[in-house]
DNA sequence: ACCCTCGCATTTTTT
DNA sequence: ATGCGAGGGT
């Protein structure tokens, strides 16, 4: 529960009168006169819970940054008593640097960041009282995909009908939720593997342990776990953290949920901002609820509604909240402006897609000639696939354009290579980077060796390359592949020599040329191998930003991209998703199709709730424009391959008429040469009109049949840390059995490695956890 | 051990 | 259409 916190310093009371007239020293907090009274009200209720909802355009950032301002200012608060949290580094390097330009540089916020880094650096500091060393690495989806992978093969699974992507997707959800194994319920279990979901996560999170390893889930779920189980940590940092700021706030999920709350039970100052009407990442387990029981969660929370827009236009605004009006379940809030009306959004309906990327692009060339920089223009769509129609017609017309949100720098995969690499060096037990470079580039070190490494491994309870280092001594390799590895560990040490006298970035260098990764991109003569070296060659640039391999390390698997300043005006392409936040002048909506938007696979998954938050998606593409919007949709549409025929989308007949314009283009309004008459035959002709009982279901909705509830449950089999192998203490003399070299006598031992005289194989060097006495 | 071919799936995406 | 992964063939 939470302790109400419900008075205010009576500062805050004093304050309910009109702004201007407040006789505060003046010019002593200069930085509160540019700001709106319910701005101004929302940096300045310093004390106890409170919740801003801050709508499209309100100025949120500015309120965020300048109650941090406020806090510092006014003495509340140092710098590093303020606990301020955002969702992606974008965010927070935003907020990080505006917040600067009030308290000087010198003065950092070291609790400024991403839940994740947060989490990190917190559970950096107690690592020990969640199982982990301090110096616990942080595994990516790649990483975290191999590895559930293996535990489906130690528990004999099909990963036909068991795909490691669908538990790690489980996994992830669960984790998202603040699940731990033991409280995962049998029926969702269930789900996976005839119910053995939860034992098989039990036995990835053991194998996260031995590794020393956390992933991304896990940065929240242990930060969560070590509050809980550690109450004196929890205080600890409930008193450091004196002020509480959480940026949208509708995109938490219950571990970041529980886990602000427990933070803000010491205090109880916390202020959350958010805006309902924005959540549309649900499906990655963010919790609308959240933001709206919010009064209920913290007594006696003050709410303020930042409602007055900067950015857009009367008509877009008024479009919009029309829209968005059709949602149920909202905290309700009304954008208005001062604004000029302006120009009113439209609504063009095009033959197919061909066609909607050819009008885009020439209305984008018109507002060129209008004097609009491309930079200030956008194409917001639903789904990727979309992008490309757009990226071919701009290309052949030479429209300049970035696509925003592609794949990401440190996902690629030289770049993982690249990293493997340097982690080997840092870390020599980091298994999973070293499975990945060990035959890379090809050295002749296949399956077989590495399933002896494993296996050698996990008996001993070392790392594969501690194993490798081990076997080689021996013979229980094979000569060439022992001696490939031999050659393969010199290297890693002669590398991790160097990286006490060399600076990380040469470092860097070196291990690449070195290992031959670099000449297996020269030797490979496909067209993106260049594009490859010059991304390592980034990649060695940029470790020089960074004190050490470690501090390198730490930021790539949090920040997982770069920053690209590429120069020259361009038009932005980019999913409705990656456009929160940003501002156009002109955004250009394609794809307003039922199937495609609202997307079918939301509606068939999440029902009602499934099209709100696509309702939400829509209202943040038309608030994310500044001067004017422009929907499209197109009659039909390519689909995997083959056309499909689809039906404007529900959300153009919510559109308030009053702040749109309807347009035809020629074509798709059936005067123009092409197919009129299959177009009109269809009824499309006016199908702004359609009725929504005329959508049909083009869109073939997959069915999962046969995943759930299949099976009764079994127990799990408890999967612990590696069994240390037995440690027998075979004697000279002593009679003993090796599955490959069959039986022989014990002629000598040395710590592990045992000298034997096979009866059939001869004399051989083998390590002692390989041989078992002789049955 | 490596290469090639076949089959399958394909919303949204941060950390 | 396309790309990625797995399995089979050389």
């Amino acid at each position: 529960m939470i302790r109400p916190v419900a008075q205010f310093s009576e500062d805050f009371d004093a304050d309910a009168g009109p702004p201007p007239e407040r006789a505060r020293a003046p010019g002593r907090f200069p930085y509160l006169d540019g700001l709106n009274p319910e701005q101004r009200a929302a940096v300045e209720a310093l004390d106890g819970p409170v919740l801003v909802l801050a709508g499209a355009g309100v100025g949120k950032t500015r309120v965020l940054t300048t109650r941090i301002a406020h806090l510092i200012a006014s003495g509340r608060a140092r710098a590093h008593e303020i606990l301020a949290v955002t969702f992606t580094n974008k965010a927070a390097r935003e907020m990080r640097e505006r917040v600067s330009v009030f308290t000087g540089s010198h003065q950092g916020m070291p609790w400024l960041g991403t839940f994740h880094s947060i989490g990190v650096k917190i559970l950096r500091m107690h690592a020990e009282l969640v199982g982990l060393r301090s110096n616990f690495t942080i595994l990516d989806t790649d990483d975290q995909l191999r590895l559930m992978k293996q535990v489906l093969q130690a528990e004999n699974l099909d990963d036909k009908r068991w795909p490691a992507r669908a538990l790690a997707s489980l996994i992830d959800g669960w984790k998202n939720r603040g699940l731990d194994p033991a409280h995962v319920s049998p029926s969702e279990s269930a789900a996976f593997a005839g119910g053995r979901g939860a034992a098989l996560y039990a036995a990835y999170q053991a194998r996260l342990k031995t590794l020393n390893a956390v992933d991304f889930g896990d940065l929240l779920l242990e930060a969560l776990r070590l509050f809980r189980e550690n109450p004196d940590v929890l205080e600890l940092f409930q008193r450091r953290f004196r002020y509480i700021l959480v940026d949208e706030y509708q995109d938490t999920n219950a571990v970041q949920y529980l886990w602000l709350r427990l933070l803000a039970q010491g205090r109880g100052n916390v202020c959350c901002v958010g805006d309902d009407d924005q959540s549309i990442y649900g499906w990655r387990g963010a919790d609308v609820d959240n933001i709206l029981r919010f009064e209920t969660d913290f007594p006696g929370a003050r709410v303020i509604r930042l409602e007055r827009n900067y950015r857009s236009g009367g008509h877009i605004l008024g479009l919009a909240s029309g829209l968005i009006a059709h949602n149920r379940g909202r905290l309700g809030k009304t954008l208005f402006t001062d604004a000029p009306m302006g120009e009113k959004p439209t609504v063009t309906g095009v033959w197919d897609s061909q066609e909607e990327a050819r009008v885009v692009g020439e209305a984008i060339e018109q507002a060129q000639r209008d004097g609009t920089s491309l930079d200030d223009i956008a194409i917001l769509v639903r789904a990727s696939f979309q992008m490309r129609e757009f990226e071919e017609r701009f290309i052949t017309m030479g429209l300049p354009y970035k696509v925003i949100g592609g794949p990401r720098f440190y996902e690629r995969a030289e770049i993982r290579d690249a990293l493997a690499y340097m982690r080997c060096v840092a870390q020599p037990d980091d298994d999973l980077a070293f499975e990945r470079i060990y035959n890379t580039p090809k050295r002749g070190l296949g399956e077989a060796t590495l399933a002896i490494l494993h296996e050698f491994g996990r008996r001993a309870g070392v790392s594969l390359m501690r194993a490798a280092q081990m076997l080689i001594e021996t013979e229980e390799l094979k000569a060439r592949p022992r001696q490939l590895l031999r050659e393969l560990l010199k290297s890693f040490d002669r590398w991790h020599q160097r990286s006490g006298e060399i600076a990380h970035e040469e470092l860097a260098q070196v291990v690449l040329e070195e290992s031959g990764y670099v000449d297996m991109w020269k030797a490979e003569r496909t067209p993106d191998a260049a594009g490859r070296l010059d991304n390592l060659k980034e990649l060695v640039r940029s470790m020089g930003e960074f004190p050490d391999l470690g501090a390198f390390l730490e930021h790539v698997s949090l920040v997982m991209d770069v920053e690209s300043a590429d120069a020259g005006e361009r038009v932005s392409i980019m999913t409705l998703h990656a456009a929160k936040g940003l501002e156009f002048d002109l955004v250009f909506l394609p794809g307003w199709e039922e199937g495609l938007f609202p997307h079918q696979r939301s509606l068939d998954d999440n029902g009602r709730s499934g099209l709100e938050e696509e309702r939400r998606l829509a209202y943040v593409g038309i608030t994310r424009a500044r001067r004017a919007a422009k929907i499209l949709h197109a009659a039909n549409r390519r689909v995997r391959g083959l056309w499909q025929t689809s039906v404007p989308s529900r959300f153009i007949e919510e559109l308030p008429p009053d702040h749109v314009e309807i347009e035809e283009t020629a074509s798709a309004s059936g005067f123009g040469g092409y197919g009129v008459s299959r177009f009109d035959a269809a009824g499309f002709g006016s199908r702004y009109e359609t009725p929504g009982s005329r959508r049909a279901e083009q869109w073939t909705r997959r069915e999962e049949a046969g995943a759930y509830g299949r099976g009764g449950l079994r127990p799990a089999e408890p999967r612990g840390l590696p069994r240390p192998a037995p440690s027998a203490g075979f004697a000279a003399g002593a009679r003993v059995f090796h599955l490959k070299f069959g039986p022989g006598s014990v002629v000598a031992s040395d710590g592990p490695k045992l000298t034997i005289d096979f009866d059939r194989a001869g004399r051989k060097l083998v390590m002692e956890s390989f041989v078992t006495a002789e049955p």
